[in-house]
DNA sequence: AGCACA
């Protein structure tokens, strides 16, 4: 259908309109920049910013049409181009006579941001990259991810506005650390507006959605039945699909490793429901189970190749089951369903759900804390203000805030361990503390 | 350097 109309798709003059069209602006150019600009020349009734793929241009809207008109011509005429924060900006008339919708999303405050991540793989990004780049600010509820028009994007969602502008502000425009990112993988810059979302919606953990507070949401069975490109990570290497369910085989195991034990040592990532212990190979592995995935992929991250004990006993290796749910039909020395009431322990808590049958369990679990986890010597922790770290070089692994179920009812306020999914590097073992009422035949070495 | 929308 040829176009009988001779008019260009653009023209270089267009008619008319109290609505300007503005591009070449600089990055994160503000409401009020633009109204400064107009306001010599009329009343500026309406503004829109952060217009287009690269969000550098945006509309004003003159309360009269002759205010529009003296703008563009004086800057026709002037040896003086327009100029916000000293850049050129190029003024034209607008093909639409108002604008429409301003204020609704992207300029207003909210808790959830839109984030686009940009650059040549920015698929590849993983959703616990997002997560730990914006735990960084703030405890983060949920993230969803999706593809559109606008490329990889993910919705990231905090507990108030007030955390998620510290967030955008300081990641806006920057790319995700090239620590964070397996080395071919090309730069990924984030670009953050508001979304007008305040709740989102997430009804599995799966590598496209998590919901960080509630870890009893079912796991996706494309994240466990792994679609293969589900569960490639981004260093390529996670091969097998992530489960909530680890088999952790040990190595070198010249001390007794305990049902105790390995409860103690893997708390320190989050609940865990049940643990069974087997022979096998004439070594010993077990399973242990976690409430969701992503505690897990925590767990494994951190604790893989590392040793229970120092000098390298107990070496843990690690990998994910394919179980999701053990089957524990006797609470034993070998295994054990932490979320069932142990009939054993006449100890009855008010609800006893949830509640630990091992009396070393509160105290131990903070040996596991903080520091002995943390990435080694002298890493310093991520301030609340992030804004330090994201300006140069190499910040310190951003720490997040616990990283999950903070309102669990099996963790106390702040057990977590420190750590960061997916990028830790510990260089040694647990740092000398072998855990309480196990201690094996050596005197620890502390660091 | 060239027109928006959840």
């Amino acid at each position: 259908m040829a176009s009988v109309s001779s008019q260009p798709q653009f023209r270089y003059t267009q008619p008319p309109s109290k609505v300007l069209h503005l591009r070449n602006l600089p990055w994160e150019c503000t409401e009020e920049e633009l109204i400064e600009l107009g306001k010599p020349f009329g009343k500026v009734v309406n503004t829109k910013c952060n217009v287009g793929a690269n969000r550098n241009q945006a509309f004003i809207e003159f309360a009269d049409l002759n205010q529009a008109i003296a703008m563009i011509s004086y800057y026709a005429s002037s040896s003086e181009p327009a100029q916000v924060r000293g850049k050129t900006v190029y003024l034209q008339y607008s093909n639409r006579q108002e604008i429409v919708n301003n204020k609704t999303t992207a300029d207003v405050a909210g808790n959830v941001l839109l984030v686009t991540i940009e650059g040549q793989d920015a698929r590849l990004v993983s959703i616990d990259v997002l997560h730990l780049v914006f735990s960084a600010f703030g405890f983060v509820h949920k993230i969803t991810t999706f593809e559109k028009t606008a490329g990889f994007q993910a919705l990231v969602q905090f507990s108030d506005a007030e955390t998620a502008t510290s967030a955008k502000n300081s990641l806006d425009g920057r790319s995700i650390p090239r620590y964070l990112l397996s080395e071919n993988i090309a730069p990924c810059t984030l670009k953050i507006t508001y979304s007008a979302h305040t709740d989102l919606s997430v009804k599995f953990q799966s590598h496209r959605s998590r919901d960080y507070t509630n870890p009893y949401l079912p796991v996706a069975p494309s994240a466990i039945d792994g679609s293969s490109q589900l569960s490639l990570g981004l260093d390529g290497k996670k091969l097998e699909p992530e489960s909530n369910v680890l088999l952790a085989s040990i190595e070198n195991m010249q001390y007794a490793v305990t049902l105790d034990v390995l409860h103690m040592v893997f708390s320190a990532f989050g609940p865990v429901q049940k643990i069974a212990m087997f022979d096998k190979n004439g070594g010993m592995q077990a399973l242990i189970q976690y409430p969701d995935v992503q505690t897990a992929v925590v767990a494994k991250e951190a604790l893989e190749g590392h040793c229970i004990y120092d000098g390298g006993f107990c070496k843990l290796h690690l990998s994910y089951s394919r179980h999701t749910d053990l089957s524990i039909k006797v609470n034993n020395d070998r295994s054990r369903d932490y979320t069932v009431p142990n009939p054993a322990m006449a100890n009855p808590q008010p609800s006893g759900f949830g509640q630990q049958p091992v009396q070393t369990m509160g105290p131990a679990a903070h040996q596991y804390n903080g520091t002995q986890y943390g990435p080694g010597s002298g890493q310093p922790m991520m301030p609340p203000q992030p804004s330090t770290g994201w300006g140069s070089g190499v910040p310190g692994v951003p720490q997040s805030t616990p990283v999950q179920m903070t309102n669990h009812p099996y963790m106390p306020p702040a057990p977590m361990p420190q750590t960061t999914p997916g990028t830790m590097q510990m260089p040694g073992g647990y740092g000398g503390v072998p855990p309480a009422g196990s201690v094996p035949p050596y005197q620890p070495n502390q660091m």
